[in-house]
DNA sequence: TGTACTGTCTCACTTACTTCA
DNA sequence: CCTGAAGTAAGTGAGACAGTA
């Protein structure tokens, strides 16, 4: 197909005109391609052929202010670079040049493309020069729609990525959220504790011993209630709760290590 | 050496087009 | 056929960085 020279031709625009317009080679300003020459577009062939387009207003060189402008130039040249462009597109293939300049065409990519595209990808998620303008030849693809597809793909990624994210953040709100639950029963169920009458005074020592070795009761159950103070990290949290005054705090502290771990 | 300017690259956001249910 | 949603190529503006005068 003629299509190939299209595209190159289509390269030499997207050098001169992209914000990123990408592919120069290196960074160095020694071997730049294409450029813009106000009030005329020149567009450097690849066969050493020029196309110039005239672009009435314009006339500005930095950087900064093609920022500004470049919109406007891309909207004056389109004409012009829509002599390679749109018939790069495979759905415009076989057609004519749009009559209207407005409408924009929309490139494809075909499976294989893709598929090379994704396996490039795959080993690497950024491009040097370099390397895009080699496969760009190697896919018949302008320098500036491997450097869009890499952008766009690296924009997908990052976009599921952060769906991922956003799926474990919310479970593990939930299991938060749910064993902060727990903790509140368990809270309250102390407190009752602690304000309940006492109970008679034990008749059998032997239930004085290690409170872990008895499944049921919870061992924190059978320790004094003036034991359960609160962590002082948790008492943001539960201020409102009633630190024992009599006790020091640092030296009884009672710790659980289910309170500790997640609700601190 | 410090500074302004410029070119290049990347990103985030947006637009426009295509495909499909 | 029409329509809305989803996917995606491409446009745009801004920030970062490097090279140069």
């Amino acid at each position: 197909m003629a299509q190939e020279e299209v595209h190159d031709a289509g390269l030499a625009l997207g050098l001169s005109l992209g914000g990123g317009g990408g592919g120069g080679g290196d960074r160095s300003n020694s071997s730049r391609p294409a450029r813009w020459e106000a009030p005329s577009l020149t567009l450097s062939m690849p066969d050493d052929t020029t196309v110039t387009a005239t672009a009435s207003g314009g006339g500005c060189g930095g950087h900064s202010v093609s920022s500004l402008s470049v919109g406007v130039k891309r909207e004056r040249l389109e004409e012009a670079a829509d002599l390679g462009e749109m018939v790069s597109s495979t759905a415009a293939a076989g057609a004519e040049d749009d009559d209207d300049g407005s409408t924009r065409k929309k490139l494809r990519l075909t499976k294989e493309q893709s598929a090379l595209l994704e396996d490039r990808f795959k080993e690497h998620s950024t491009l040097n020069p370099k390397q895009k303008v080699a496969l760009a030849k190697q896919l018949n693809l302008r320098p500036r729609q491997v450097e869009v597809w890499f952008q766009n793909r690296r924009a997908r990624t990052k976009l599921k990525q952060t769906e991922v994210d956003c799926e474990f953040l919310k479970r593990c709100c939930e299991t938060l959220t749910e064993e902060n639950r727990r903790l509140q029963r368990e809270l309250q169920e102390l407190r009752a504790l602690k304000f309940a009458p006492p109970p008679p005074p034990p008749t059998n020592s032997s239930n004085s011993g290690p409170p872990s070795s008895s499944p049921a009761p919870p061992f924190y159950m059978q320790l004094p209630a003036t034991t359960l103070t609160i962590c002082p990290s948790c008492e943001r949290a539960t201020a409102a709760g009633k630190v024992d005054p009599d006790r020091p705090k640092a030296t009884h502290h009672f710790f659980n290590p289910f309170t500790h771990s997640a609700a601190c």
